[in-house]
RNA sequence: GGGCGAUUAACUCAAUUGGUAGAGUGUCACUUUGACGUAGUGAAAGUUAGGGAUUCGAGUUCCUUAUCGCCCA
């Protein structure tokens, strides 16, 4: 070690990045398989390459990066497989919209030119998050970083459509599906978010052919009567049953529709009439299979009526909506119009209304591969962490609908299915066919379509290992162990993942799902763009250092739980971090140049040595179960206690005379004691804070080359000293006590008093002797002087009862009897309070008998103690008394 | 309409087999003591949203009401 100037204060700049290098340079990230060693994997959630590091990410990656490092430390062969995601819509649009300020559309580069533009896009900016991501200490294995349209996950891709559709779980049809009219393209069901909306219900009437009756029906939606093929009524309604094989004519298109009897429709809602669109609207659709109705689209891809709207053709579906109702006012056929809150879809992307359209998409069956990921999370293969969002995986696995996941665009892993344009062959396969299977033309061309994203990181946690390749990597590290993501994709990837995983590699892709919350601003609104009260990760990074924002994100957090970010929490972790500096600093400042360990005598540890020796090493056992039951929260305040209120209020308080002079005969014993605490302290807090943990490390006598690879700090039976904690807890509890008489008294602060300990018990007595000097510098003491009883004790003394010792302070002058009778009061009735308690509770049959034998002797004991005191108070009250 | 979560000190949050409610910030008083004022010492602050049940014992389990938020339909 060498001793040299320490800064003040702590400047993470100065070290962040540096040691951030280092680690590459040493390539201590990275995962070699190991057959000794168990493996411990984590996939990152790749990141949009069109992303920005936002708090999300910085949370998310700080937990896996805390996971990450203690199982690293504990001698797992651990991976964190990082990556990024090619995020089809999200990058299409991007591009497109740098496209237009050159005044260029997709049309007019065409596809090859669009994809050209497109990866050089990728090649350019794509890397940046993945830059942001190492700022946060990240430390993922560089060198086996992946992206989805990677050429060996294209293969995946590839691979897995063409297995589920041999099987009959990919199908190409014709069925309704959620349209993006600005996208411009379809999206799952999962990508639609319901809005509240404040729309009408539109009354209209529709003549009965052959009659002067009319039927009314209500509509939110006018202008898709246009494609009305017929109007249905409940089975058992007594009012429509003789309408029920007869026709009405649709207005302004002056077609003749049937009344069919569906029991999908509700007699109580609106007037018991309802249109049937079957192109336009999803149970719509469902009624028009069951009676074979036809289908009519009347829209263009970007919400346009087209050609089958008559003389609406052209308009957008919003002016065609104004001119129909209008129409129908003009010709009477309009009844009322009634304001109607609803949910309406929206586009998660561009939150532009989801249009319900019937085409020609690609899906996926999902109910067979449901089951099976159902059933692996019912019977604990793959658990929830909370548990209750198992409830919420559940409920959507169970009513899942068919995944529709061909997208119209062109950045994406292309559909691989071919169309003879001879014969009208459909042929799917996993290379181009040369030629038709079926005619032999070879005039056949390819799906236009890519895919939705979510079908390739569904594949994520094998693809990246190599699948479909059985390789060493797949063989190691899969099952992978945990997943870490917030709930809101729960949907989109981590029940794909599962059904991916169970179908491709008949195994789960994880054993944990670790779900975390949102990050909320300091008023607990969502961070967000359009608000712009996003708080950037690296800005916060730039002024309190990387450290600092891992704590302000872990600590005082539970799992699945939002949380608020502000300054005040950035400014308590920078604190600690500062806290942690000093002690270092301190720790530093004291050590000799030449220190040699072999040399110290285990003989010559003090109390105070024993105990904090103790402590760590029980600290180190709970902090790693709460590792290790994800409760990152509870650990970390843990340590933070550890730290900074039992090493540096009380142990480095106490060690310093032995530091402070040179000759001491314990020095080298308190030197080896501060680096061994210190050690531990900064291993169990590495996970969490990994720059300046490695800093201080490395400054500390040890034998590792980095506290990244060092062992994790384990807990022994043999470092438990049950009655060192004992005296040290008698020893704190005296001189708090004693200060707070000094504060309560107004004595002031620099002002030396003269003690006198009452002590019964032996070991306490011994204490007290040993460490007069550390009583008298921490409590602010004279002299001590120790008795067996009270003879002898000033009358105008202050009593300060504790466990174990009845302390006298003689305070002469400066003593107000009124109040010290007043304070000594106020402890009595507390003890009362205490004792009344305490009695309740063991003179309860129920209490003796049914409580663990453990905790009914806590309370005795505590009825002891409090006798015990009560009693010196009492006395104590009386001399003052009767004075 | 169904489900889930939240409601704890002035503020923000913890409290994971049910065992006398904790922290950070803020507040008040004192302290230029040789690691740290991004600090130290001491203090004040809570009928754990309301009601009920189970239990020897409930912030924690169950039921119910209210308010807020989220997810699904």
């Amino acid at each position: 070690m060498c001793k040299r100037e320490i800064e003040k204060v702590y400047d993470p700049k100065k070290v962040e990045d540096a040691l951030y290098k280092k680690w590459m340079e040493k390539d201590y990230f990275h995962a070699v398989i190991d057959p000794e060693k168990k493996p411990f994997t984590i996939v990152i959630p790749p990141p949009n390459i069109t992303g920005q590091l936002h708090m999300g990410h910085a949370l998310d990656n700080t937990i896996q990066d805390i996971l990450i490092r203690m199982k690293r430390m504990q001698g797992y062969c651990t991976l964190w497989l990082p990556g990024t995601d090619h995020a089809s819509i999200a990058t299409e649009a991007k591009i497109v919209e740098t496209m237009a300020k050159e005044g260029i559309t997709k049309e007019d580069i065409g596809r090859e030119g669009f994809l050209e533009r497109a990866w050089k896009w990728k090649e350019e900016y794509g890397g940046r998050i993945v830059e942001q991501l190492k700022k946060l200490g990240s430390s993922c294995d560089w060198k086996r970083e992946r992206f989805t349209m990677d050429e060996g996950l294209s293969e995946a891709v590839k691979e897995v459509f063409v297995r589920l559709y041999e099987k009959g779980l990919i199908y190409r049809g014709e069925r309704i599906i959620n349209w993006c009219p600005v996208c411009g393209t379809s999206i799952s069901d999962a990508e639609v978010e319901y809005q509240e909306h404040d729309g009408y219900f539109w009354h209209i009437k529709y003549p009965v052919v052959g009659s002067d009756e009319y039927v009314e029906i209500a509509t939110t939606r006018p202008e898709t009567m246009l494609g009305d093929t017929a109007v249905a009524v409940h089975p058992d309604d007594e009012r429509y049953k003789h309408l029920i094989g007869k026709k009405v004519i649709l207005p302004l298109m002056n077609r003749e529709i049937p009344v069919i009897a569906d029991t999908y429709v509700e007699r109580d809602f609106g007037t018991g009439v309802v249109k049937i669109t079957p192109a336009h609207d999803p149970n719509d659709f469902e009624v028009g299979l069951r009676h074979n109705l036809e289908i009519l689209n009347i829209m263009n891809g970007d919400a346009t009526i087209n050609e089958n709207g008559g003389k609406y053709a052209g308009l957008d579906r919003y002016e065609a909506r104004r001119q129909i109702v209008e129409d129908l006012k003009n010709l009477g056929l309009l009844v009322q119009v009634k304001p109607h809150k609803h949910n309406v879809g929206e586009c998660y992307r561009c939150s532009t209304v989801i249009e319900p359209r019937v085409s020609w998409q690609w899906f996926v069956k999902m109910k067979p591969l449901a089951e099976p990921a159902i059933e692996v999370v019912r019977n604990g293969t793959i658990k929830f962490v909370p548990e209750r969002f198992a409830k919420i995986y559940f409920n959507w696995m169970e009513n899942i609908q068919d995944w529709c996941i061909s997208r119209q665009l062109w950045w994406g892993h292309r559909i691989p299915a071919y169309y003879c344009d001879d014969c009208g062959e459909l042929m799917v396969a996993r290379t181009a066919p040369k030629e038709c299977t079926k005619c032999k033309s070879t005039n056949i061309r390819q799906d236009e379509d890519v895919l939705d994203t979510w079908f390739s990181s569904a594949l994520w946690p094998f693809s990246t290992l190599g699948w479909p390749e059985e390789t060493p990597d797949l063989k190691y590290f899969y099952p992978t162990d945990v997943l870490v993501t917030g709930y809101d994709i729960i949907f989109f990837w981590v029940a794909r993942m599962i059904f991916s995983g169970l179908e491709q590699m008949g195994r789960e892709p994880f054993k944990y799902v670790l779900i975390h919350g949102l990050v909320r601003d300091a008023q607990g609104r969502k961070m967000s763009k359009s608000l712009g009260n996003g708080i950037d990760p690296l800005e916060v990074i730039e002024k309190y250092g990387t450290d600092a924002l891992r704590y302000a994100l872990t600590v005082g957090t539970s799992p699945g739980n939002d949380m608020r970010f502000s300054d005040e929490k950035l400014e308590a972790s920078r604190n600690f971090a500062n806290k942690i500096w000093n002690a270092f600093r301190f720790v530093m400042m004291n050590f000799d140049d030449e220190v040699d360990f072999g040399k110290v005598d285990e003989s010559k540890f003090t109390v105070g040595d024993k105990w904090i020796l103790s402590r760590i090493n029980t600290v180190a056992r709970e902090v790693t179960e709460n590792l290790e039951k994800f409760e990152l929260g509870i650990g970390l305040s843990k340590i933070y206690e550890f730290i900074w209120e039992e090493f540096c209020d009380w142990y480095i308080e106490l060690v310093k005379p032995r530091l402070y002079d040179r000759e001491a005969k314990d020095r080298l014993e308190a030197m080896f004691v501060l680096n061994e605490v210190l050690k531990k302290a900064m291993k169990l807090l590495h996970p969490f804070m990994p720059f300046i943990t490695e800093e201080i490390y490395s400054h500390l006598i040890t034998d590792d080359e980095s506290i990244m690879i060092s062992s994790w700090p384990e807990y022994t039976d043999t470092i438990l000293y049950p009655e060192e904690e004992k005296l040290m807890f008698f020893l704190m509890d005296a001189i708090r006590g004693i200060r707070n008489i000094r504060a309560e008294m107004n004595v002031p602060a620099g002002k030396k008093v003269k003690a006198f300990f009452v002590v019964k018990e032996q070991d306490i007595r011994e204490l007290v002797e040993k460490e007069k000097s550390t009583f008298n510098r921490l409590a602010g003491l004279s002299d001590i002087i120790i008795k067996s009883d009270k003879s002898g004790i000033p009358q105008d003394a202050v009593a300060v009862v504790v466990e174990g010792a009845e302390i006298f302070i003689p305070l002469e002058e400066l003593i107000d009897l009124k109040k010290e009778i007043e304070r000594l009061e106020k402890e009595k009735a507390n003890l009362e309070m205490e004792l009344d308690r305490v009695n309740k509770k063991l003179s309860n049959q129920g209490f003796v008998s049914k409580a663990p034998a453990a905790v009914v002797e806590a309370e005795k004991e505590k009825l002891r103690k409090y006798s015990e005191m009560y009693k010196k108070i009492l006395e104590r009250l009386e001399t003052l008394v009767n004075r």
